[in-house]
DNA sequence: GGATATATGACAGGGATGTTGACGTAGAAG
DNA sequence: CTTCTACGTCAACATCCCTGTCATATATCC
């Protein structure tokens, strides 16, 4: 069947290839900040609360349970030990009083900061070298990869961002 | 300081999109394949190790080691188990016979092709999405983050592939 | 040929991260 | 007032990774 327009082998590469893209790419760029973490005897799932909650203070817990989406148990380990070392503050939700609405205290917006600064140095050369058209490219794959609710989620963040 | 061509504040938002972007990108490319692997009890580890030895067959533990950086404890559960299921063969180096290459049984071939069909669907759909010069770009990000050695892994592969 | 290095396997023990399930409390909502 | 929701917590366990150590077979160097 040579006449297919889209030849099966030219889809197979593709898949391998972004298969190990997105591997290499995922860890060397999640690494990054590997030696902060290994430091403080923090992992990877601190990181990843204190980016949410950094991303969109004031988030209920529901709310960065539903981003990470892992269970409420495995959160509350994490999320109690950055309580506990002062990198998270939690208070009562005004409008839900049930809520423990979570923001970034000084230290853990001073951590974050540290942390960001590593990756942001890996990307910023990699976007540099990959130029802005690229870069386009690179956002665009990345969105349709994912979930339509994860897509949703970051739209949101963008906005906040603007303000 | 408005005179800074490259405003921190643009370069803080890339940085925290492309942290979203690769995190839920990561999550459910990888999430595609694990109704399967959970349906038959294995884990993610179990479908990097088939990736890697289908991507590359008969090479040496050594190479998968460095390749998956993790140590060679972690690895051999792993290992040991693909085996003894049959997804997994070693044979003999012949070159060094301290060496056991490592290749897909039929088996193992026949469940690395459903893990495959998986990720393969949602990235023919996300590739399709965002269309040829975007996939380009994706590419030339991808490998700008990544560690050289990994990139140069990837050569490798690729060249591989045209065999 | 003997010393040394390498490739692999295996065991002990531990830590981080995730899971399910059950229970309790405060507050919202009907 | 009853029911639902948001959250915290505890027990028990699985997965996947780690360090450190020892053993074995084979290569390689002198």
């Amino acid at each position: 069947m040579p006449d297919i327009p889209e030849t099966p082998n030219r889809t197979i590469a593709d898949v391998r290839e972004a298969q190990d893209l997105l591997f290499f790419g995922y860890r060397d760029f999640t690494g990054a900040a590997d030696v902060i973490l290994t430091e403080l005897g923090l992992g990877r799932a601190h990181h990843r609360a204190l980016h949410f909650i950094g991303r969109t203070p004031g988030l209920p817990v529901s709310e960065l349970l539903a981003v990470l989406r892992i269970t409420k148990q495995s959160l509350a380990r994490v999320l109690s030990e950055l309580v506990a070392r002062d990198y998270v503050a939690q208070v009562q939700g005004h409008t839900d009083r049930r809520q423990r609405l979570l923001r970034l205290t000084a230290n853990g917006l001073a951590l974050e900061r540290r942390l960001f600064v590593r990756q942001r140095d890996r990307l910023a050369n990699a976007y540099a070298q990959a130029g802005p058209v690229a870069v386009d490219g690179f956002r665009a794959v990345m969105r349709a990869i994912m979930d339509d609710s994860a897509r949703d989620y970051i739209d949101g963040a963008a906005r906040q961002d603007e303000r």
